[in-house]
DNA sequence: GCGTATCTTGACTCTATGGTCAACATTACA
DNA sequence: TGTAATGTTGACCATAGAGTCAAGATACGC
């Protein structure tokens, strides 16, 4: 018997409030801090209700994970091959940047897995991440070839912008006390978006 | 009876074991998932040892993470006011890749503890080194009052210096990973280093 | 050598937490 | 309505790990 579609939408609607807490914790406290007991109370389950869902903390933050890189692949897709550096760059940039305010707990969560030493995502980085920086890195040194930007090392700019992307996810609370501990509004976010754009597009010389 | 010469040198000697021990073990595993016992191990000291000389985990970690500050506060330093725009940026910037490479734990430390809402360092944050930005914020705009620089907002760049340099300490293992799985050679870190000094120099304008 | 302060360490306690389970509730479908 | 899945939950177990302690070792001043 094939289940049917209540039973369907039980289990999706319970793990999808189980990901989004454990993902919440996992950014908050780490992979050991984080405790089962405290993603079920913040998705208003009964501890035994997460381990229903998900056999062990360890598969729990192995799916969290997974749905991290399936956003942050959908935002690498920004970074097509093709048009011109300007353009390209700046849909990347603001796409990152995007999915910094969106899913801050996403990008902390990949921070503090990656600070650890990547244990869980170790053939991802080796494989489909390699590969896509890559086939980037070949682009941009097209790009320098071509005059068309300054002559840069491919690697280096990636890794600018995604720490600079980045690090509005994950410092959040430093740059809120930096701010006079007043929250950022979406006005300044889109403001501070557009600045951060330049600096990485002046940086290339464009 | 003031302790003598002996005795400070086995509790200096101790303490400095402990908390080089503590700095890799928090760094890798975040303030939860460290043990005492592995701290101590790490050391080559048995667990009661360890808290002989730091009554909590606690205080350890904020000994730890006090230690890193000093260390902070002397790179920050190098952001001297005064002199030329692109002086004190190579300076600062290449103080930053500094730090990253001789104290990377550090800076997973401190990436963690913000990344968790730097339950211990908020006022530090608010106080110390939010003065220190404010002031810098100050040279910068003078900067870009003067012509010396592209018009840039202050914080942005500043953000983006830490960010880009903390990244080559606190996501190593993906850098390495996309380096092919080779470690970072002095050599290679130094050009890196370079690029990443041009990069910052070109996004205002130098 | 003697007394005192500091250091060392194995063995212990106690709490937090990951995970299990069995009883019960709900949904599905004939 | 009866039967079988699936979902819900409080109570329970086992272990890990922070912190304690007391007995002993070492360094020090006299």
């Amino acid at each position: 018997m094939s289940t049917p579609a209540r039973k369907i939408e039980i289990r999706e609607a319970n793990e999808a409030l189980i990901l989004e807490a454990a993902e919440r914790v996992f950014a908050l406290h780490g992979y050991k801090g984080a405790t089962t007991g405290r993603i079920a109370y913040d998705a208003g389950l009964p501890k035994a209700n997460v381990h229903y869902y998900f056999k062990t903390k360890s598969d729990l933050y192995r799916q969290v994970l997974k749905h991290i890189l399936d956003d942050w692949m959908q935002a690498a897709l920004t970074f097509e091959t093709g048009t011109d550096p300007e353009h390209v760059l700046r849909t990347y940039v603001k796409a990152k940047m995007d999915f910094s305010r969106k899913r801050p707990w996403g990008s902390r969560v990949w921070a503090s897995e990656v600070m650890s030493g990547a244990p869980v995502m170790d053939d991802f980085l080796g494989t489909t991440l390699k590969t896509w920086v890559d086939d980037r890195a070949h682009i941009i040194r097209g790009w320098v070839r071509d005059g068309k930007i300054k002559p840069v090392h491919p690697r280096a700019l990636l890794y600018m912008i995604w720490a600079t992307t980045q690090h509005y996810a994950d410092f959040e609370r430093q740059i809120v006390i930096l701010n006079g501990g007043k929250e950022i509004s979406d006005r300044q976010y889109r403001e501070r978006t557009e600045q951060v754009v330049n600096l990485i597009l002046s940086s290339v010389g464009l």
